[in-house]
DNA sequence: ATTAAAATTGTTATAATATAACATTATGTA
DNA sequence: TACATAATGTTATATTATAACAATTTTAAT
């Protein structure tokens, strides 16, 4: 478990009480009033977050959320739920679901030990609507 | 199968012959000559082909590759692994990956029908080196 | 404590990716 | 034909992300 440092340490705060995936943009105007002013000095935040695994990329949205998954130390397998409506992003901790994409191998026998997985539906309140 | 209109034609060919995933603008400078010279363009084309299955959007590069994979026949369901290093792509095509994915269930029960899945890791050549 | 390396920060400018808004033209089909 | 739908053309702008350079702070070894 590593310190982090204060731009770190503001730009988590703010991802990890969002329940949303928050932009990169969206963080930084959320945090200049602590002093954070420039776009880089968020991407450098961001980029740190992600490579010690305490928050998650959305790929296909560009946002960023915080890691609810304690087995996620390191950003390296990751699963998601997006709502195509309301665009509701849950992390999906299954452990069969880890252990088969951890095992899996293509034709050419290559094994992978990192992989981003995005399921696209529709969530539990958009569904009954 | 549906005829392609002339812009996505010209963007697909493109695509189809080039050996790695191409990017928007790349794309852009390589059918300037053929009067495609707005990104809107591009973009627009891009949109329709991803729609129709022909080509995939590679999330985490923003670049664009065409299909290789028969039965996509819609963007629905799409697997790649990505070399890290010299950022080769192909798409996975494998039944029990497929199945495997389209019958996954998360905690609440909910299925998903679409879903991108991208692995990484080094390809056969970067591996020897 | 001194020092050197590594990590973090600050700052300005710019690159790369993508869409809004509006007008026009082409295509399918009833 | 006539209508609806899809595709195109064009300009401007929004959004996402990095380059380049300088300074400061933290870490860890001497
Ligand atoms: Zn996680
Ligand atoms: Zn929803
Ligand atoms: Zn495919
Ligand atoms: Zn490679």
């Amino acid at each position: 478990m590593q310190t982090l440092s204060k731009n770190q340490q503001i730009i988590f705060d703010l991802i990890n009480k969002s329940p949303e995936p928050l932009k990169a943009y969206t963080i930084l105007y959320n945090v200049q009033k602590k002093g954070i002013k420039a776009p880089l000095q968020v991407y450098r935040a961001l980029d740190k977050l992600v490579e010690i695994g305490k928050i998650h990329k959305i790929e296909s949205r560009n946002a960023f959320i915080a890691c609810h998954n304690s087995s996620c130390q390191v950003a390296k397998a990751t699963a998601f739920s997006i709502c195509e409506i309301c665009e509701k992003v849950t992390e999906i901790s299954s452990d069969s679901l880890s252990k088969y994409l951890a095992n899996f191998k293509d034709k050419d026998g290559m094994k992978y030990i990192k992989y981003n997985l995005e399921f696209f539906g529709l969530c539990k309140k958009c569904k009954v609507k």
